[in-house]
DNA sequence: ACATTTGTTAACCAAATGGTTAAACCAAAT
DNA sequence: ATTTGGTTTAACCATTTGGTTAACAAATGT
């Protein structure tokens, strides 16, 4: 079905730039380049369209999340891991996170919806691995819901934020890019460096 | 003015919680327990209603950011002091950053608009400043720009993500308070280890 | 060939929404 | 007491917006 998949990618681009409330179905309709009844033939209204969109969003992040939480990887890899694959599949959505964050703060029960499904990321598994390695004596102690905030803010942090960033430091697009691409590393070298013992 | 106050504090709840697109000047007005009419006579539209609103709320982290740019202390006393004086301060605000963040990335010209006016939050200073205690052989040879990011990262993301971040990790909001609480000392530690020499 | 389902459109509709108007209210000045 | 100025409201208006309808075209099955 072609036509679908138009309106889905247009609704994509239009919802991630100006949000739920701000996206309107005319631009949608026009961005996919067909008539506005198209988009309810399709897609029944806008919500439904919008959670088709989030959904799919959310879903290309989760895996990238997902893998630092599930695998069997000591700390020290996890982190490498998740840094350089999070950020490398973020250049290539650098609007997601800023519009998943934006939505499920302007939607809070999104965020319930989501956390019932199977495949949520559960950070359990990972918390119970950091107290471990603590006890081991391989990190310092320290509270691991404190050290998985850090690893999400240092990286996701900068797309969220991109525009104010972008204003206040002054680069370019790629110059930003630049510094991003540079991060993957940086960001593993510094976490290690303050949690290793 | 007794009733301008009553409409901007009405519309600064409204803005932060449901966005620029997603507040309706009738819910303001309730809010405020007056007449719709009223909104528009003490602040034209609602364009000028939220840049009001808009502005003040950045008015009110620029001071917290400028510290840290302008003060006269060692890169370790000023995150020190910073990351402490920007958490208890957004603690009484949980909603602001994340209401500029999402505004900034809806409506690119705000980031151009602000950084004309005087006082804007400017980091070369800083940047300048961590250039000379790496040659100083205090700090470890990192990019200046990547450990600003850091700083801003670690203390304004679990805010920003706020929503996100209490579903992922199960707590209550409570609990997550607490966490910041205990996070205004935990990310001075964090980052002064990984960055001193 | 023909009927039926599927895809597509232009025109239309009702509700929501930002904004206006004209009248009423009310305190202070005359 | 009356005027006058700002303040407040109810009712109204124009536009936008999500959504519908009915007609039409294009496949698709028989």
């Amino acid at each position: 079905m072609r036509t679908e998949e138009k309106i889905f990618e247009a609704a994509f681009r239009v919802f991630q730039l100006k949000g739920f409330k701000g996206a309107r179905m005319q631009e949608i309709a026009d961005e996919a380049g067909i008539n506005k009844a198209m988009l309810h033939y399709c897609f029944k209204n806008k919500e439904l369209l919008f959670e088709a969109v989030f959904m799919n969003a959310f879903g290309k992040l989760a895996p990238q999340i997902n893998e630092i939480f599930k695998s069997q990887d000591s700390i020290f890899e996890k982190i490498k891991k998740f840094t350089d694959s999070y950020i490398s599949f973020v250049i290539d959505y650098p609007f997601l996170p800023q519009f998943i964050i934006q939505e499920m703060n302007n939607n809070p029960e999104f965020v319930t919806k989501f956390l019932e499904k199977e495949n949520r990321p559960d950070p359990t598994k990972l918390i119970h691995q950091i107290e471990n390695e603590i006890k081991l004596g391989i990190l310092k102690p320290i509270n691991p819901k404190q050290l998985l905030i850090d690893i999400f803010s240092m990286t996701v942090f900068p797309f969220a934020a991109q525009a104010l960033l972008k204003g206040m430091i002054q680069v370019s697009n790629e110059e930003f890019m630049q510094l991003m691409e540079e991060r993957k590393k940086y960001i593993y070298e510094q976490i290690i460096t303050s949690i290793k013992k």
